[in-house]
DNA sequence: CGTGAGTTTGACCAGTCGGTCAAATCAAGA
DNA sequence: TCTTGATTTGACCGACTGGTCAAACTCACG
């Protein structure tokens, strides 16, 4: 009835710990960067105490990109083709705005992976990415067919949402540097709607 | 009359290759990552040989942030204030997108060195880099205030910039799983231009 | 040719890496 | 209480890390 894992409280407790300090670590230098003595004492554990709950430090990392790749879609999934087009585009938008802003760990390691070459997401990007922005690309195509929006490439368009709202979660440091410590993400958020606004909304004629 | 360093022939050659290693290595897995037994195969020297042009690990690294640093600001240094507002942005974020595609690997050595907090670089962000963006941000702003460009924040217009730019270099191996190895930048070089046309034409009243 | 500076290398070092293991500790039910 | 399984740890392993050093090699130039 149950999945096969049997989970005593400890048990999900430590995991949670590890996986959030795995996070801390592996986003902060990437995979090859990160020790297992790092993560232990980042979790408050001793660094055999974290391998009975995780096998290999790989075991770590693959746990957490399996989580990240699940949700790290869902607001482009969540792009309804029913909608009206340049609210749905803009919510899109902000949405990923919003991740950056509260996940801004997830992003960076995500970051730090696609940066090393994806030795390890490269398949699903060409598999389960690739089918996703296809298949949106679609939809986009069909509402410039429509004049719904105005004509342009759908897919460099997905990419720019992707780089605009990710930019503020991985370079957030330089971000920071040039504004004087001042969060970035009310500018940004003012900033973006007024970008595809202007590229999408069909000018009178 | 001459600069301090002697450099015999070997000397200049060896320094040359072991950078270009260097760059490969440290692009590729960030400063922690990356190996002088990978960068000195890489280069093709032994490690001690290595070791007899640059005095450690930490001195190739800085040798390359130094270098990029002061190219890679020249693209947003040669906006000219006094030429056409539109042309002179549209002008800047091709020069950008084409280091993207010419120099990928010191995009991504900068990526990598921003995504680790900025250990080495912090400095120079808060001071050189914050202080050219205020007086670009100027020059923006004066071109909003006389009516030859949109209004928008001037600041994260640079972001916009930097980030959509970058992501070519930085999310390549992405980019290229959506888009079956395709070459990207035809499509990003026109669609920034129409990006940003729309967002900076001034609408007729 | 020599000869001395410039260059290269093998052997080596102390510290860290990911990971193992047996023994110790803990917790909860009979 | 005893016992049994879950949890934790100290000691340890071989491989690799950044870096040193003395000895060897190479090469231009007298």
């Amino acid at each position: 009835m149950e999945d096969a894992a049997p989970q005593t409280r400890i048990q999900t407790r430590n995991r949670k710990t590890i996986l959030s300090a795995g996070l801390d670590v592996f986003s902060a230098h990437g995979f090859r960067g990160a020790t297992l003595d790092q993560i232990a004492s980042t979790a408050g554990l001793s660094k055999p105490n974290l391998l009975y709950y995780f096998p290999s430090k790989e075991a770590v990392y693959t746990a957490l990109l399996d989580d990240l790749l699940v949700t790290w879609l869902d607001p482009l999934r969540a792009l309804d083709p029913a909608g009206e087009p340049i609210a749905e585009i803009l919510a899109y938008a902000q949405r990923k705005l919003m991740m950056s802003r509260d996940y801004p760990r997830e992003s960076r390691l995500f970051a730090n992976e696609i940066l090393q070459g994806a030795p390890l997401v490269g398949p699903v990007l060409h598999t389960e990415l690739r089918a996703l922005v296809d298949d949106r690309a679609t939809v986009l195509q069909g509402w410039m067919d429509d004049g719904l929006i105005r004509r342009t490439d759908p897919v460099h368009l997905i990419f720019s949402i992707w780089s605009l709202t990710q930019h503020y979660a991985d370079f957030d440091v330089q971000i920071r540097a040039v504004l004087d410590d001042d969060d970035p993400f009310p500018g940004a958020e003012c900033f973006l709607d007024q970008l595809y606004r202007s590229l999408l909304e069909p000018r009178q004629r």
